[in-house]
RNA sequence: GGGCCGGUAGCUCAGUUGGUUAGAGCACACCCUUGAUAAGGGUGGGGUCGAAAGUUCGAGUCUUUCUCGGCCCA
């Protein structure tokens, strides 16, 4: 044998990848071949794994933590198909709501048009089309990542179907009874004159004006206190005029003090919590005073105090009650209640028999319920309030806060409570949150603490609010009985009406007649016809009605619901409740919950710390398959980091697994053959061999371990694990000497070339789920069929590949070769030798350890030219290397004073 | 402000019920190779396990406090 004939790698596998070029290639390639629809073929029949996607919202560039998301999704989608499952997956997105609605009004803004001159059907059409526009945009941005799923027939909250079916959906709550009208405080915005979901409030710094006001007591059981003043602080002035009662908590001390200091206050008596005078004194700038007596909160118990505008009309009795929510962190100790415009307020009044009124307008403008203020904007009635409880000398101070305040998310404006007619899903009527509990407890979490974080947000929350005063969204199918102000229940009525916007969507609720929705069963004069809209919540709540119930290649439940974990409170909390509500059973079997990207340090992304990353910087430097690899590597459990120098690192492992499959491809020469793994006799193989089986049989075992639990991280670390170790540093290492050197006939080589074979296929499929692209790259270059990667099915490992015995021998074998290194490497320390092959070493050894060394070729091992084995009556094995003597062989560069064995 | 979750080498992650000198891969340094070559091999350095206190014969692991970060809520 000549140089010449050496069997030198050859493939046309390049050692660069270029994925920014070359995955929109391969785009292409699964778009030809029609990739979703063959997969779908391909697993007829099959058990169904189905992911329902949890709908993005229709507006604006994607960003990291959808790249995430979708990633995450197709992960998974894939490694259950290539388990053997009918995988599917239909995007959906989410459609209606103020965010769009708020966009259309800004183009409006900007084109000077006014929004209340153009009619709602025309408006709602541009937020159509809006979202329209953004779900196109969004498909191709998700496509690019890798993304494979029914993107043709997606599903959106705002098709006719959707709106059709939700319109069903609420009527099931109506006609159950467990959907009521309440007049509840909600947050409100008056810039956008609508309640505002949970979702869609910020907290923000914001300035409040403060005030101490004094409520002079009418009558109480206490002497000292009948005339005295109850004082309160609030950071709302303004709610001042709605005031209904006080609230004092009967577990804290008071006191009454008599103060001494000249003014309007000059011999008043006041009352606030003992805990709390230091502060009050000091925020009243109060001098001098007296302590006229101690008592506890119970005592308060029936006192009656009269409004501080008792003069200016506010002929009122304000009544002393009981609340556990005052406390002594801020104010004195008792609270002023106004029931339209706080939460505990309003529960607290009206268990005891005081309503809330319409006291604030849409607007922001107090009605013709308050006195003195109807038509002031609440947002400057501040200084009139100040200016008003001065005058009848019951303001003891004022002054400014920063603190925190809820924000509208959208026009950043600061937010109320305003008491409006709204709609309920009641969690107790009907035991929703009973059957929400049970069904938690039927449903697997990964990871498991997302478990108590959705059962703790369900044991407290309150009833679910599912109207909105706007016009983007699905209106409430709700005719009030004008007679009898009864709700109308009617199936017949609900699935007129429904059936109705299948044919021609919603739009036509606020253009079309009355009439047209109640039938003929009903007069239209006889009823009014509600202009609220649904929330959104309950939009994207009801996706597993419209979607995974009514189309046929879909099942109900989803065997999995996967989202950030912010969706504890948002989409798995909303399809819990109607699904729940209208089912009694969860939508889902399982619910996988993800963190969220924050930077390389672990802070979270904005525009204002310059540390946010996109998707499509990614693409354009990295590509889809190294933010794949991100994906698979990060522990979803928690946030995830990623910066420019993780991405790096990950660039690094793709190279090292990418020149593993160059590798193998190279001593293929790009063939490849299915072999049937059950007909491979493996004594026939040499030891070394039969023990990469061993490692293919294992290393198959616990990646079905971890996928089984979707640990894709510590999967992805022993693929990786499993390239650098032992294939590159050591199998592929040992086998080079047989691949280039042996010939072709040689039954080792072939041997080898099996096993390189088997490898290729496991590596190739094993990451296929994860590196997309790339290992249909390779796939086209090798694969007779010509279809794609993703059609195929992980592969069965013989249980026969499993060698327990001889791994054990192997893992001293490969101690005995690590002492050999490091002898080797003193050496060529020592500048005495420089390549492996120029070493000779004896290894001495004792008699019970030398049995494992028979028929081992530890020159071959150790890639040395010589290796001899000396008996020693030593404990611990001693290698020495010595310069190996001879010529060098041309072909093997094995160095040996007889002529080369294999090649003359 | 409250609730929940988290902080282990430069990076991504392991670390079983508390038990020897805390592990892996990548990155880094040095050396070798030039027939996986913008590749490959060998060797090595690197961590007061966020901080402090406590329980214990013994704490990365248990308790408390603090701190930093994230999500959710107010």
């Amino acid at each position: 044998m000549s140089k010449s004939q050496i069997n030198l790698p050859k493939t046309a596998f390049s050692m660069k990848a270029n994925l920014p070029t070359r995955e929109p290639e391969i785009l292409k390639f699964w778009e030809k071949i029609n990739l979703y629809q063959e997969l779908r073929n391909s697993r007829k029949g099959e058990e169904k794994f189905v992911l329902h996607d949890g709908p993005p919202y229709a507006n604006g560039n994607i960003h990291m933590g959808t790249a995430l998301n979708k990633i995450l999704k197709d992960i998974i989608v894939k490694f259950h198909q290539m388990a053997g499952k009918d995988s599917v997956y239909v995007p959906g997105w989410d459609c209606h709501g103020l965010p769009i609605e708020w966009k259309i009004e800004e183009q409006y803004k900007k084109n000077k048009k006014n929004k209340n001159e153009v009619p709602i059907v025309e408006f709602r059409e541009e937020c159509r089309a809006f979202a329209e526009k953004w779900i196109e945009i969004h498909k191709d941005q998700f496509k690019r990542l890798g993304v494979v799923g029914d993107w043709e027939n997606y599903y959106s909250t705002m098709s006719y179907d959707a709106e059709a079916q939700i319109v069903r959906e609420l009527g099931k709550f109506l006609k159950e009874g467990s959907l009521y009208r309440g007049f509840k405080p909600v947050l409100w915005s008056t810039v956008e004159k609508t309640a505002l979901a949970d979702a869609e409030v910020e907290y923000q710094d914001h300035k409040s004006d403060t005030i101490y006001v004094s409520f002079p007591v009418k009558s109480s059981k206490i002497n000292e206190i009948s005339n005295s003043d109850i004082v309160i602080w609030t950071t709302t002035p303004w709610t001042i005029p709605a005031n209904k009662a006080l609230a004092y908590n009967e577990s804290l001390d008071y006191l009454v003090i008599k103060i001494l200091d000249k003014g309007e206050y000059n011999n008043r008596r006041i009352v606030v919590a003992e805990a709390l005078l230091e502060s009050v004194i000091k925020d009243c700038k109060i001098q001098n005073f007296e302590n006229l007596k101690k008592f506890k909160g119970k005592d308060l118990k029936g006192t009656i105090c009269k409004h501080p505008f008792l003069n200016l009309g506010y002929d009122l009795e304000i009544p002393m009650l009981e609340a556990r929510f005052v406390t002594t962190e801020q104010g004195t100790g008792i609270v002023h209640c106004a029931p339209s415009h706080g939460p505990d307020d309003f529960n607290l009044c009206l268990n005891n028999g005081i309503k809330a009124i319409e006291t604030v307008d849409g607007d922001g403008k107090y009605t013709e319920n308050v006195a003195l203020f109807e038509g002031i904007h609440i947002f400057k009635a501040n200084p009139v309030v100040i200016e008003k409880l001065k005058q009848q000398k019951n303001l003891l101070s004022n002054g400014e806060l920063i603190h925190s305040y809820p924000h509208s998310w959208r026009s950043k404006a600061p937010l109320v409570h305003r008491a409006t007619p709204q709609w309920f899903i009641s969690m107790e009527s009907h035991k929703l949150r009973e059957k929400a509990l049970k069904a938690i407890d039927e449903t697997t979490f990964y990871p498991n603490k997302g478990k108590e974080r959705l059962k703790s947000m369900i044991e407290t929350r309150p009833d679910w609010c599912v109207s909105r005063q706007r016009v983007w969204g699905v209106p409430l199918p709700i005719f009030i009985n004008k007679k009898t102000n009864e709700i109308l229940v009617d199936d017949a009525v609900f699935e007129n009406i429904a059936r109705i916007y299948e044919k021609e969507g919603s739009d036509c609720w606020f253009s079309d007649d009355t009439q047209k929705f109640l039938g003929k069963k009903y007069k239209a004069e006889d009823y009014e016809k509600l202009s609220d809209i649904v929330e959104v919540w309950f939009d994207s709540g009801s996706t597993h009605s419209f979607v995974l119930e009514k189309r046929k290649d879909l099942k109900w439940p989803a065997s999995m619901y996967l989202e950030g974990s912010d969706q504890h409170r948002g989409w798995f909390h909303s399809s819990l409740l109607e699904s729940c509500g209208t089912r009694g059973k969860a939508p889902f079997e399982s619910i996988l919950s993800h963190g969220f990207v924050v930077d390389g340090k672990g802070l979270k992304m904005s525009k204002s710390l310059g540390n946010v990353i996109a998707p499509e910087d990614i693409l354009k430097k990295y590509g889809a398959d190294i933010l794949r690899i991100w994906v698979a590597s990060s522990n979803y459990a928690e946030d995830l980091r990623i910066d420019y120098s993780i991405l790096d690192q990950h660039s690094e492992s793709y190279r090292k697994i990418r020149n593993t499959f160059r590798y193998l491809l190279g001593n293929l020469n790009d063939s490849y053959n299915d072999f049937n793994l059950e007909e491979i006799n493996l004594s026939e193989l040499p030891e070394l061999e039969q023990l990469m089986l061993h490692k293919i049989y294992c290393l198959n075992s616990s990646f079905k371990r971890y996928f089984g639990n979707y640990d894709f991280h510590n999967l992805y670390k022993e693929l990786l694990n499993f390239c650098t170790v032992d294939l590159s540093a050591f199998y592929f290492d040992i086998r080079k000497d047989t691949l280039y050197c042996d010939p072709l006939s040689s039954q080792k080589r072939k041997s080898t070339l099996l096993v390189l074979n088997i490898i290729l296929q496991c590596l190739l499929k094993w990451f296929a789920p994860i590196l997309s692209f790339t290992t249909e790259e390779i796939y086209q270059l090798i694969s007779k069929k010509k279809n794609s990667i993703h059609l195929e099915n992980f592969l069965e490992v013989p249980k026969k590949f499993e060698n327990l015995e001889l791994n054990e021998k192997w893992l001293k074998l490969i101690k005995i070769r690590d002492v050999c290194n490091l002898s080797i490497e003193e050496k060529r320390a020592s500048k005495e030798i420089g390549s492996s092959l120029e070493a000779a070493i004896t290894i001495k050894i004792n008699k019970q350890k030398i049995k494992i060394l028979e028929g081992i070729d530890l020159a071959e091992l150790c890639i040395t030219s010589l290796a001899e084995i000396k008996f020693h009556d030593i404990e611990e094995i001693e290698v020495q290397t010595i310069k190996a003597q001879g010529n060098k062989c041309p072909v093997c560069w094995k160095i040996s004073e007889e002529p080369c064995q294999r090649h003359g």
